[in-house]
Formats: C-alpha cells, sequence, structure tokens
DNA sequence: TTGCTCCTCACGTCACGTGAGGTGGC
DNA sequence: TTGCTCCTCACGTCACGTGAGGTGGC
C-alpha cells in the first residue's frame, strides 16, 4: 500500500496527469502496476524519475533528448546539462531584451526597434534642426532601404551620416527643407541651387572612390528621391533642376541627381 | 517601386516568411497589394506594424491578444504592456529557478528538488550521526507521506525534526539503526527497549494534544513501519517487540507502535 | 538557362488540453 | 448515495514547419 495514485504523484511533482499519462506514451516513464481496479499505482523510484523529467522538460529540452539524458552516466548528463543551461541563460537575455522593447512600445518610441546607426543618424538630424517631417520621411525611406539592400544600405547610411557631420551640408538641407514653401520664381531658390552645386563640386572633387559609396541600384534611388523631392513644391522641383543643370555632367551621374530614366 | 517582397519584409523584421502568411491568415495583418506576377508587395507601413506583432508576439502574447492591442489606444496599450511585462519577468525569475535545479540535477544532489523541510531534516540526521542507508529510508518514506498527505506530513515532520532536537531521541535513534546487526539474544537488545520506552513515556506524559501530531492514518503508519522497521532484523524485531510489550497501552496507540492490523 | 523567390493548398509537429463515455473508491 | 478520481480513446490547440507542385524574376 505504500504507493501513489496518478493524481497524487502529479500534485507532488507539479504536473498534470494528462502529462504523467504522455509520459508513459512517450516511453519516459515506465508503466507502473495496476492495482485491483486497474488505477496506476507508483512507488518513489517513479516520484524521483518524474521530478528529473519536469526539471529538464521545464528547461525546454525535447522529450526525446529527455528521454537520452534519463539513461546518460552522469558525465555525459553534466555536459548536456551545461548546454541546455547556456540556452537557458540565453533565453534569459532574450527576456530582458523584449523587456526593453516591450517598454519602447508602450513608450511609443519605435526608434528603438530600427538598426542604431539609424536610430542615431534620426537623432543626428533632430540635432540639426531638420523638421520634423523631414526626419520621418527619412526615417520610412531607411527602413525601405534597409530592408531592400541588407548588404549595402548601412554604407550608404554611414556615407550620409559623414555628409552631415559637415556644416556646409547640414545648412544645404535645412535650406532644401525651408524652400518647400518658397515660390519658384523666388531668388533665394537659384541661390540655394548654386550653393548646393558648389558643395558637391567640394564634397567629390578628389574621391575617386566615391562611387562605391553611392547608392547604385536605379530601385534605390527611386526610392530615396521619392521621399526627399517633397512631392507637390515647385520650389523644390525647380531647386532640383537648376542643380541638374548646373553640376557637370560626371558629377551628376555619379551621385546620382540624374533621375534612373535619363541615366 | 518603393516596397518589399515578403522574403525581405521578413527577413528585416527576423521572422519567418510562413510567419508573415500566418499573420494574414490570422487577420493580424492586412493582406498588401499583389503585383503583376501575384506577388505581395509591402510598404513602410506593413514593416512597422510586423515589428510591434513580433514585438509582442516573442513577449509570449497570444496573437489573438496581439490583433486586440495593434488597435489598442496607448493607455490601454501601456496598462497591457505593464501586465506582459510582469509575466515576463516572472519567466526570467523562473528560468533562473530553472537553472539552480539543473546545476543540482547535473551535481547529483536530488534532495534540492524536496521540500525544504525534508532536505533540513534529512541534514539533521546526518548531522545526528545517523548511517546514511537510514537517511535514505526517511528520505523515501517521507517523499511518499509529502505526496500522499500534502495537508499533513509538513506537521509530522515538523514533529520528527522536534522529537531529534533532544538528545535522548538521537541516542535512541542511533541504537535502533546500530541495533540491526545484534543477535536478538543480545542483552542490549533488552536495555534499547526499556531506553526507548523510558524516553516515550516522558515524551508523551504530559501531552495532550500529542495525538493531534501524530501520523493517524493507518497506511501512513504501514508506510513508516516498512522503512523504519529494517526488514530481515531479528534484534530490530525483538526491539519493537519488547518495546510494544513495555509500553502502557495507551502510550503505545497513541504513537502507533501498534501496528494498523492490531489496533 | 539555372537557381532563387514567390504562389497556394494541406498535412505535420510538439506537448499536451479537453471532452466523451464509463467505472471504482470513500 | 454523491462527488471525486481514475480509466481509455480520440480529436483539438497553438503557432507555425514542411513538403508538394507549380510559376515568375534575374
Amino acid at each position: 500500500m505504500n504507493d501513489l495514485t496518478i493524481g497524487q504523484l502529479a500534485a507532488y511533482v507539479g504536473v498534470t496527469t494528462r502529462a504523467v499519462r504522455h509520459y508513459h506514451d512517450r516511453g519516459l516513464l515506465d508503466e507502473p502496476v495496476r492495482d485491483a481496479s486497474g488505477y496506476r499505482r507508483y512507488d518513489v523510484q517513479a516520484v524521483l524519475k518524474l521530478i528529473r523529467i519536469k526539471v529538464l522538460a521545464d528547461a525546454g529540452v525535447p522529450l526525446a533528448r529527455v528521454e537520452e539524458l534519463l539513461d546518460a552516466d552522469p558525465a555525459a548528463l553534466a555536459d548536456a546539462v551545461a548546454e541546455i543551461d547556456a540556452i537557458v541563460r540565453g533565453q534569459i537575455a532574450e527576456l530582458e531584451d523584449r523587456r526593453r522593447r516591450l517598454a519602447d512600445l508602450a513608450g511609443g518610441d519605435e526608434d528603438v526597434f530600427l538598426p542604431g546607426d539609424l536610430a542615431a543618424f534620426l537623432a543626428e538630424l533632430r540635432g540639426a534642426g531638420v523638421a520634423e517631417h523631414i526626419v520621418q520621411a527619412e526615417r520610412e525611406g531607411w527602413i525601405l532601404l534597409l530592408a531592400r539592400y541588407p548588404d549595402r544600405a548601412l554604407d550608404w547610411l554611414a556615407r550620409k551620416r559623414a555628409d552631415l557631420a559637415d556644416p556646409d551640408f547640414r545648412a544645404l538641407y535645412r535650406g532644401y527643407d525651408h524652400a518647400a514653401g518658397w515660390d519658384p520664381d523666388d531668388p533665394r531658390v537659384e541661390e540655394l541651387a548654386t550653393a548646393i552645386v558648389r558643395y558637391l563640386e567640394r564634397r567629390y572633387a578628389d574621391e575617386g572612390d566615391a562611387a562605391s559609396f553611392v547608392i547604385d541600384d536605379p530601385t534605390a534611388i527611386a526610392l530615396q528621391a521619392s521621399y526627399f523631392s517633397e512631392e507637390g513644391s515647385p520650389a523644390i522641383e525647380r531647386v532640383a533642376e537648376l542643380v541638374r543643370a548646373k553640376a557637370p555632367r560626371a558629377l551628376a551621374q555619379t551621385i546620382h541627381l540624374v533621375p534612373p530614366g535619363e541615366r
């Protein structure tokens, strides 16, 4: 009579009776003797074995692996446990990362799900006084670029961040933004275009390897052009037109001021 | 052309294409437009929504709940995230507990899976110089008792630990152990029995409520008797016989020196 | 042209959960 | 006698995984 029913066994170890029966089906736990009523009757060895099964299964070890480990010698078990423990440690680190992401999600700060380089770039744009709607346009454009060109977009982004470190570029970038509200015949439109061309000439004057940093895929160019061109602003279109006209042809091609269709 | 295929979308966010299609089937993510070949084409909004889905799903939120939360207002989202975060924190704590249990499993120290009280009792037995095979017998017996009588076995165990704090009891316990090797006619057998009865009389003399602490279930008694009786030792059986004969009947019944069948 | 990606079913997986319908123990 | 536990099928669940058989893009 010194034995346990399936319910007592399961409750003591902290599993369901269904789980115990499942372990019988899987061959992890031997079927015990039955009493006169056909009830399973468990001894203390079954308790100890079920505890081992639960410890391993709780740690995420697949039952097929648990089965092997139950019969393993202590050294092999220790090796396996070290391996499992490393996985569990990884899971803890992952969960802690998820806590951070959840907090960001609740805080509405979606930049945190972006690559660090892009988040840094967006912060730099804001720091340079770029209007928020432009920052958002950059954000969306770069997300698409990073997704489409995982191998190269980070290089392109690094290039753009380097440009942004130049005070002249920052001034032009802000000017481009303000120009959206101007009349296309405003004299500042031509001034801006001239300044842009001067900057470009200086920037790319001695860089023979510039092309390797430059976005060279037609679709990528279209992407960048579309989010940067402030659709619907005649002044911006006029600036772009003037820049294309004033820039030497070779330079314009290198840095893709020429839309894809015209190359 | 500023859009992504399902593979680009999935790779960027870190899920499989199958998962994306699954989210479409579940209604979590709207089916995007198709291109001329029937391929799905995703925009940046789909990227951002899929990131939100992944953050929540990774945190263990069921997809049905994820669906609600995607449309929730910021306050409701913050509440839900706080709740989810509490669950994730619980998971981290659980994983850390599992690491400890895994380490114990690898170290071969199975006592750690037992209730703290039992582990402490076993340590006390060892500290009192009790032979290891007796400690193991106690261990197995108490595991079964704890499993069969979850409500009361901890009280019984507390009682036994209190007994063990008495130096006289410890001496008797050790004597009982040594007696296993004696001849049943050894004069020390009768001495031990007399000492046991004297101890019992003193121990239970003034305790009117002793019975409430005592194991009162026939099966439980049989359990304790069977693991403690050193089956096969004539000297031990003789000691038990003498104790039963010498103890006043009322005392013998209270503390269950009388086997169940004879009550 | 070859390999890669995409498409739609539709069954499989993992570790049990959940009735369905019935019997034994207290 | 009533409620509780036990028994054996056997289908259901959850979030996809994994071919099967076929087509489009570079």
